[in-house]
Parts: C-alpha cells; sequence; structure tokens
DNA sequence: AACTTGTTGCGCAATTACATA
DNA sequence: ATATGTAATTGCGCAACAAGT
C-alpha cells in the first residue's frame, strides 16, 4: 500500500564535524517535485518478488504503516541520488550518519551558512548531540527500536505460523471433505439400492396375493 | 506527481577523515546490571509479544538466520554495552556511528591503542573510508540492503495475505463440511426409514400368504 | 503544548551465500 | 578443493515522525 516515500537521502556520514563538508560531491538529486506523495494506490500487485532498480535511496520515511509500497519512484522513472552532500547537520556534533533532512533543502544553494541559524532548526530547545539529555533520548530510543523491531519480528514468526498452521487444517479438511462425499455417494447408493428391494418386495407382494 | 520526494538527503560522500573520533559523549550506560535475564530459552515459545527487557544492545550479529534469536547473549548472561566507545574504528576516520564491536572488546582496557594494529584489524587489504573504493563499496552495499529489504517486506506481506486466503478458504472448506454432515445425517435417515419400511412390507407378506 | 514511546527508512559493518578465477 | 570478490542478510544506532500521555 503505499508508497511512498522516495527520495534520496543520504546523508553525510562520516562527516561529522569537519567543516569541509563542502566537498561532498554535490546532490545530484533527480527529482525535482517536491510536493508529497500522491501516493499510490495500488497496493497489491506486487512486483515479481525481485524488481530490479534499486538505485538509490530515497528520503527518510513516511510511509503509511506495514505495506510499504516504495519503489514507485523508479517505477515511475524517479531517479535517486546516490548520496548527497552533507550540509545539513549542525557542526557541534557529528550527525551519526545522514540526515534525512526534512523535504530537500536547497539551502546550501540559497543561504550562506549561518551557523547559528542552522543550529537553531537542528537544535530544538538545546539538545546538543553532545549532551547528557541527547545521549539518554538516544539511549531510550535505541531500546525502543530493538523492542519494537522484536515485536514486528515476533508478528512476522506468528504471521508464518498460522500460515503453517492454516495449510495444515485446510488439508484436514479437505481429507475430511472427501471422506464425506464418500460417505454420501455410498449411503446414497445403499438408498437406492433399497428403493429397489422395496419395488421388487412390492412386486413380489402383489405376486404371491 | 508524484511521489516523490522529500527528504533532503544529505550526505556527504567522502567525508572523510576528521581524526577526532574521541569526542563522542562516552557511554552513559544506565543499566547497571548487566547480567542478562535468564531468558527463556527456546526459540517458540515467545514472550507475550511483550517481553520487557531491552536493556541494551549486544554484540554484531551472527545469528543463524531466520528465527533470530538474539538476546542470546543476554541469555548468557552477557552484559551490553550501550554503545562502545569509538576505539574500534580505525582512526583516520571516524566510525559513522557506533562501533558494534565484535564481541565485548576489552581491548580499550587491555591494550593501548596501537594505531597500526587497528589499522590493520580494520583495514583489510587497504580500505580506507576515505577511498573511492570504500565509498563504492559501500554505495553498493546500500542498494542491496534497500533490495533486500524490499524484498523482505514484500515476502512478509505476503505471507499475511496468504495467512488471510487461507483463513479463507478455510472457512469456506467448513462451510462444505457442514452441508456434506448434514446431507450424510439426512441420507442416513432415509436410509433408516427405508429399512422399516421393508420390514414392515416383509411383515406384511408373510401375513398375507 | 511538551514529552515519551513506538515505528520505520537509512546507512554501516559483520556475516553469510554464491560465483568465479 | 581453494582463495577471492560480490551480492544478500541482518543487527544496530540514528533521525524523522506518528502515537500516546
Amino acid at each position: 500500500m503505499s508508497i511512498s516515500d522516495s527520495p534520496p537521502s543520504t546523508s553525510c556520514i562520516f562527516t561529522p564535524q569537519n567543516p569541509a563538508c563542502t566537498s561532498s560531491v554535490s546532490t545530484l538529486s533527480l527529482n525535482s517535485d517536491s510536493t508529497g506523495p500522491p501516493l499510490n494506490a495500488m497496493a497489491n500487485q506486487m512486483p515479481p518478488m525481485d524488481g530490479g532498480f534499486y538505485g538509490q535511496s530515497m528520503g527518510p520515511q513516511g510511509l503509511p504503516k506495514f505495506p510499504d509500497p516504495r519503489n514507485m519512484e523508479q517505477m515511475m522513472g524517479m531517479g535517486y541520488l546516490p548520496f548527497s552532500s552533507c550540509l545539513t547537520s549542525t557542526n557541534t556534533e557529528q550527525a551519526g550518519q545522514q540526515g534525512h533532512t526534512a523535504q530537500q533543502d536547497f539551502s546550501q544553494f540559497l543561504l550562506p551558512p549561518p551557523a547559528v541559524t542552522l543550529r537553531q532548526s537542528g537544535q530544538k530547545r538545546g539538545i546538543r548531540k553532545d549532551s547528557i539529555e541527547y545521549r539518554l533520548r538516544r539511549e531510550r530510543n535505541n531500546i525502543a527500536v530493538r523492542k519494537s523491531r522484536d515485536k514486528a519480528r515476533r508478528r512476522i514468526h506468528l504471521t508464518q505460523q498460522r500460515a503453517l498452521q492454516l495449510q495444515d487444517e485446510n488439508h484436514r479438511l479437505q481429507l475430511h471433505i472427501q471422506r464425506l462425499s464418500h460417505e454420501v455417494d455410498t449411503l446414497k447408493h445403499y438408498l437406492s439400492q433399497r428403493h429397489l428391494q422395496v419395488k421388487e418386495q412390492d412386486m413380489r407382494g402383489e405376486d404371491n396375493c
């Protein structure tokens, strides 16, 4: 279902603080539009289990929930960027990896990097990456993530089991049906026999009397 | 149309080398106990869908394949470090994020960091993180990862669908069974009636003659 | 509104599965 | 049978969001 997301993203991984991020290879973004996803509609048909694009990644997330339809873009001929330039992260800490920034910021082209500004936007009430507060948050999130993934794994496993069970059950039911059908046939047969018997007897009775 | 884009992305690809990994905030692990929960054993019975530990992470990976037993270490009383310190990565580049060190490396405590040594182990034939070679590898792997995850998602989705289908089918089969059972009962009833009729006739016949 | 937890895509790195020299 | 390289998997942490309080 969904389609989703798309864009590339990329991040500047290691780039922590080296101011020179500029070096990055630039963006390469192919997608021009920035409007949100109209999202698709089809959720069902999925490519033959192994599409073939995977050109590049896409944006942060943004998908509904389960379905995860990504790829749309590619299907639609959207490009993808390998990885874009850095820039986005604040300079004080090293953004762990990339910084899926919100949407396609052209800031790098439009604005001079007013450190302060960046700081602010990336900050949101004093959340420096080097603060204990930050570490606590991260650690809590990491735990949440592990928990969530475990849950997902269990769910998947459960679903698989259920499918197997159902398959089994199905088989049993089919056998049962077979048996019952057979029984019905047999009974019908007997019945017709009985019918004949009765008829014969009737005849004989008439004869006899 | 579409879909698209969004995110920002960013990335600095080659970001090279700033030496200062040390800055990382150290650990802060909150959990004092490090022993893991005795934890259950087995694969099947899974905790009520929401266990309750998730204390900390564990080593890198290393699990078989599907079952994904993780937690093993915890089960085995392995502690877990919140996130190790930088250390593991070679110093020239800064390991993007954490460094899931293999298993519990105490190296930081035991060995002085012989840069060279680290370099070697982490290197494996000249794979400096700042090399183009490295970036190419990473990029290829990133694509593979995306592909793999897509596949997984599709598989999951498929399994779910299958489960639903089977459930449906099951229902149908059950109804069919109900109908057949009813038919069998009916036929049996008729048959017994017929049986009685025949008997009565026999009696009557004897009477008459 | 502010904060916490839950989800999810992403990239990294360690492994594993395959393929090929 | 073996060394080597690439693709595929998988756990992990990060950041952006969505949900829930």
